[in-house]
DNA sequence: AGCGATTTTGCACCCGGGTGCAAAATGTTT
DNA sequence: AAACATTTTGCACCCGGGTGCAAAATCGCT
């Protein structure tokens, strides 16, 4: 069993009480320079450094910080991770991060988060459903909570998001241009609001643009199988003259499986025989295999806007970012 | 400030003392039917949980474990996280993700998680430099630390590793079946000494069918982008009849940023004028665009055996498991 | 009913630090 | 040297729960 040393211990090796090992390690408490060296010493002979879990008890903060993730089958999450770790951990902050998955909801994952008093939960990129939001345990008293790259459904929980209205008008005036008239849009968890709002900006874009039917496709869930699967689905049940000429796929995981299903296995040409546009820009959606045209979402400026509200430097309040359109040879 | 009901609200509201409440919360413990119904009762009204933290602090578990990760750029990463964190949970564990960057040191990460008293730490895929090692506040009285997916250098720190040697062996007898004679090496951080240690294999496979030389290629990170760069230096200074015929890269993403390269700036064909090996069968990688030949490492048993470690189900031993061919297009 | 055996409950004190206040030590002024 | 101001230190008690033991309540049996 291993045991750490205590104040008191170290208070003891220096001739002084407890209390004045905890202020040596208070930056600005009154203490003298004698008493710190000391207190210091013998901290560093006896592997000293203060116990954050007792202080934590006693001062209600303690500078840990949930992340929900419930998708790891899309790539994006990685970068995510990573930035938001680093500015977290940039503020003295520490992520845990928790999986949300059929063994283990959102109401357990938010009352886990709670009993451990985190000081935020971040959701990234998931969404609560229905009966989530109604679990009246869930109340106030709750840590605040944010969503980061997806859209809050809920009420007094703000978001950080890359705007839906502005990318899907950005790629369809692009689509347009190019000269795509009969659109499809491919959904991952078509239940999802966030998804049913992209679907809906495409829609009403396209509408503005005298185009009013959209081609449904949906995937069970957002990875490259999935959208394989889909895509095989629509591609079998149609003739080359009656499909779709561009594809817009919720994100480019999706757009990925759904192209090379499309290349391999039906023997279409992209983006001649269709086209077919992601959302998120992969990093390996840029390669020349694909060269998928994607809309690139603003990753680290929305962390340092979720981080600086985790931090309270700035308000809570629900942020769209604009995002930029990467053109690449898939339309 | 958001507040939690304490044990001894609850008491006060169910007629019992605190202590009562603590054994209501308690399995096994003696408390009757009557008393407990009563307990839970006040405790639903009053939204009561026990403080973790505080639990954490007299019983010395916290049921956390960090994982320390340094490489966010290799998407195999993800399903990592993604068993490792399910099957913490499973066991009442919640992971602590720490990010080892320029910022973050190894030793930062390790302190900081001892500090929070976390259960055990695992290293996912990171490795030490020496200095770490030799860090004496890093002694004894730190958490068990278990590595995986790379080979520990530290004594006394079991590692939980796809077997090397016995992978490289059958890469090697498969590319020498296909008729390849010139092989290369991309290693990508080649200061660690895992990298050493799989190029030490593949040369020494090479060695005992007759094959002297290697030619090596060195990648500055784990990265598409440093894999496609560091096969455009080799491609560039080389001409078509002297260059490899198989390049064996250290992992998957390397291999994919290395094919792309060959492919696309360079008009070569894989595999017939150049064949491409990776490791780790990412997911990608196994599209029809790529077809890339691998070895997939068990994941999910790997991952199971670290945390039986972890809980203590099971000795902290090294153990290397062996993982599985995927022969594709690529060869 | 009475006595011992057993279960249930309350309590003192622990985990390791944090807080506000008062006592002690040091410094300044006349 | 006395009086006052200021800095430094120690202390009682807090954070919320856990532990072992003893008191209290309940049970079983004659």
């Amino acid at each position: 069993m291993r045991k750490r040393a205590t104040a008191k211990e170290v208070g003891e090796a220096a001739g002084v009480s407890k209390w004045t090992v905890i202020r040596a390690f208070k930056p600005g408490a009154s203490i003298t320079d004698e008493a710190k060296r000391k207190i210091m010493e013998a901290a560093e002979k006896l592997n000293y450094s203060p116990n954050l879990l007792a202080r934590s008890l006693s001062t209600n903060v303690t500078h840990q910080v949930a992340v929900l993730v419930d998708d790891f089958a899309n790539p994006q999450k990685l970068p995510f991770l990573e930035s938001l770790t680093e500015r977290l951990q940039a503020e003295g902050l520490v992520a845990m991060l928790i999986n949300i998955n059929n063994h283990f909801d959102h109401v357990h994952a938010l009352l886990n988060a709670d009993q451990r008093l985190v000081d935020a939960i971040i959701l990234l990129g998931t969404a609560f459903r229905d009966e989530t939001l109604n679990d009246r345990r869930l109340g106030p008293g709750m840590p605040p909570m944010f969503v980061l790259a997806r859209d809050s459904q809920i009420e007094g929980v703000p978001a950080v998001v890359c705007d839906a209205e502005v990318g899907l008008r950005d790629i369809v005036d692009h689509l347009h241009e190019r000269g795509y008239r009969r659109p499809g849009f491919m959904t991952g968890a078509s239940a999802l609001s966030t998804a049913l709002k992209r679907r809906h900006h495409f829609a009403e874009f396209w509408r503005q643009k005298g185009v009013d039917h959209i081609v449904d496709i949906s995937a069970e869930r957002y990875s490259h199988q999935d959208g394989a699967e889909s895509a095989r689905r629509y591609l079998q049940k149609t003739h080359a003259g009656e499909r779709v000429d561009v594809l817009m796929c919720e994100n480019d995981i999706l757009a990925i499986g759904a192209m090379e299903t499309a290349r391999s296995e039906f023997g279409l040409r992209v983006p001649d025989d269709i086209a077919v546009v992601g959302f998120d820009n992969y990093e390996l959606g840029g390669t020349p295999a694909f060269g998928l045209t994607t809309y690139e979402q603003p990753c680290r400026e929305m962390v340092d806007l979720v981080v600086e509200m985790v931090t309270g430097k700035r308000e809570g309040e629900t942020i769209s970012l604009p995002g930029k359109l990467v053109v690449r040879s898939s339309t």
